[in-house]
DNA sequence: CCTTCCCGCCATTGA
DNA sequence: TCAATGGCGGGAAGG
């Protein structure tokens, strides 16, 4: 018996186009931030998400565990996040950094060290000894003593979470700002570039890298060198010493959402941006914007007017952050920046990353949107 | 071909 | 016990 109903007929081919785009964990992401990040929000129940995003609910774990770790949400109970949003990611990248640069300093005395610091216990894991412990693939460790709370601990050690604050650690506690993902599974994993390890690490990072690029944390670029793609951390850092300067605080329990990002294309180290390759790209986008608004009109001038009709409801994604994108974007486009260098010619509308990303999501989830209303909703006329 | 990464099985955890 | 959670890696889409 066993399998009729199910794969037999008719769902083969789920109309005409199938994209993996639409159902990414970074478009996920987006969604999600849209339909939390407004005002009123405080309690995220993981039902709701599931149902309203109309995902799998793995896919929500994903999600919110990556959220999580930067501090946008914090979990509260079975099944519950409290909503932090955007504003928490300051505060979330300094208690990283602190916690990065004080491990690094601590592993000289003992190897213990038990640091239980502010709030969250979470403390990882290898990398005190670069190449020690070399070669244990699956049976390390499992001899008698340690079992039952090393067990857990391990798999904490593993957990999406714990991962993506390592990741971010790697920038936020250096100067480095660019890793393509090998490099930075391998300086995760304590140097060992070995065996299959790297190559989950690497599957994880990609999932992590992307819900980063979709809140432009990172971006994804390529090394100037090599042609190998990676990631660029796009955030202010925190500043290593306390005090001096309040470019980052936390103050409201919530901020704006897309509005910081627009505003800090390269705030330190303000030296070489690639302003060649950035107008090629405004240009190109410009292009490839005007091209897909023919192709999907209904994405492109839905986004425009839901500027002053902001009754309007939709989907998924609600309107409510447009106005506030819509608010800081156009401002920003006219802003006498620093980065008025770029700005000089061409129009300079879609030159900046959080723009384009942000559009271009919005885009697609408008076309998921549209598939999925139309698929089941025969009853609908 | 190689890179990216979605899907969902199934082990763990927690109430 | 069972439901919620979340590693993990196969293998298919994308380039």
């Amino acid at each position: 018996m066993s399998l009729d109903s199910n794969s037999a007929s008719k769902n083969v081919q789920r109309h005409y186009s199938y994209s993996r785009k639409q159902k990414s964990l970074s478009l996920l992401c987006t969604n999600f931030l849209s339909l939390y990040n407004r005002e009123g929000v405080e309690l995220i129940c993981l039902d709701d998400a599931t149902s309203k995003l109309a995902v799998e609910r793995r896919r929500i774990y994903d999600i919110v565990n990556i959220l999580e770790s930067i501090g946008v949400l914090s979990r509260t109970a079975k099944n519950k996040y409290a909503w932090r949003g955007f504003g928490g990611i300051a505060g979330a990248l300094q208690g990283l950094m602190e916690d990065g640069s004080k491990k690094e300093c601590l592993n000289v005395f003992t190897g213990d060290s038990s640091s239980k610091e502010l709030e969250d216990g979470e403390d990882e894991e290898s990398l005190s000894n670069p190449n020690t412990g070399s070669q244990n693939d699956k049976s390390d460790a499992s001899i008698l003593s340690v079992s039952a709370s090393s067990r857990t601990e391990n798999r904490r050690e593993k957990s999406l979470g714990l991962l993506t604050k390592n990741f971010v650690k790697l920038f936020v506690c250096s100067d480095e700002d660019m890793y393509s993902l090998d490099e930075a599974a391998s300086r995760l994993l304590g140097d060992g570039s070995h065996s299959a390890m790297m190559k989950t690490k690497v599957r994880r990072l990609y999932d992590i890298a992307n819900v980063l690029s979709s809140m432009n944390l990172i971006e994804k670029t390529h090394t100037p060198d090599t042609r190998k793609p990676a990631f660029r951390w796009l955030w202010p850092k925190p500043k290593s010493d306390t005090g001096t300067t309040g470019v980052l605080e936390i103050k409201g329990p919530k901020k704006r959402l897309f509005g910081t990002e627009l505003t800090n294309i390269q705030d330190r180290s303000g030296e070489s941006l690639p302003i060649n390759k950035d107008q090629n790209c405004a240009k190109k986008l410009e292009k490839r914007i005007r091209h897909e608004s023919l192709t999907s009109e209904a994405s492109g001038s839905k986004l425009k007017d839901l500027g002053q009709g902001q009754n309007y409801h939709f989907g998924p994604f609600a309107p409510h952050d447009t106005s506030k994108l819509d608010a800081p974007s156009s401002r920003k486009v006219k802003e006498p920046r620093d980065w008025n260098s770029l700005a000089s010619k061409y129009r300079p509308q879609y030159q900046n990353q959080a723009l384009r990303d942000l559009f271009s999501h919005y885009r697609e989830a408008w076309k998921t949107w549209f598939y999925e209303v139309g698929e089941k909703n025969p009853v609908r006329n």
